[in-house]
DNA sequence: GCCAACGTTGGC
DNA sequence: GCCAACGTTGGC
């Protein structure tokens, strides 16, 4: 077993939300067309963590999801060059964290959320997910 | 709805 | 291979 790593994937909820996934029980992420994106999916490995972030609406991470199926084709791609993978829903955070507040802290001013704001899919450090998760804690 | 940031495309 | 134009994404 690969090292256990932790990410954040993007969906817009009016799109695909995190009740959407709940309902679904296992649901496939796809539809990425970035490469830096594509290339942070194909390093996941099952077990691997993702926060699941909503954008354009709500803006906060709202649960943590688990990789249950790793590096598989994205079945919306006619080119069969896109990557996907499969996530289950692992726990829904009782405070949902918001953008302002990761922006607000001062400790994940450098994660890709922050930087790179247009990224699907970004990695998060081992102390990044472990400040987020004290977060959602409140 | 607007605008900034970024990726992609296409002309040269 | 460079760069301008354009399209898309996502925060506000």
């Amino acid at each position: 077993m690969a090292e256990q790593k932790f990410w954040l994937i993007k969906s817009e909820p009016f799109k695909y939300s995190w009740d959407d996934l709940v309902a679904e029980k296992e649901g496939t992420w796809d539809g990425v067309r970035n490469h830096l994106a594509k290339n942070n999916l194909k390093a996941m490995n099952v077990g691997d963590e993702c926060f699941f972030y909503h954008s354009r609406e709500g803006l906060e991470i709202v649960g943590i999801c688990t990789v249950s199926v790793a590096d598989i084709l994205d079945p919306t791609d006619e080119t069969g060059k896109w990557a996907a993978v499969k996530v289950k829903p692992k726990c829904k955070f009782d405070n949902p964290v918001s953008l302002k507040q990761i922006k607000a802290e001062p400790r994940l001013q450098d994660c890709d959320l922050v930087r790179l704001s247009r990224l699907s899919v970004a990695s998060i450090k081992p102390d990044e997910w472990k400040w987020i998760c004290e977060m959602a804690e409140g």
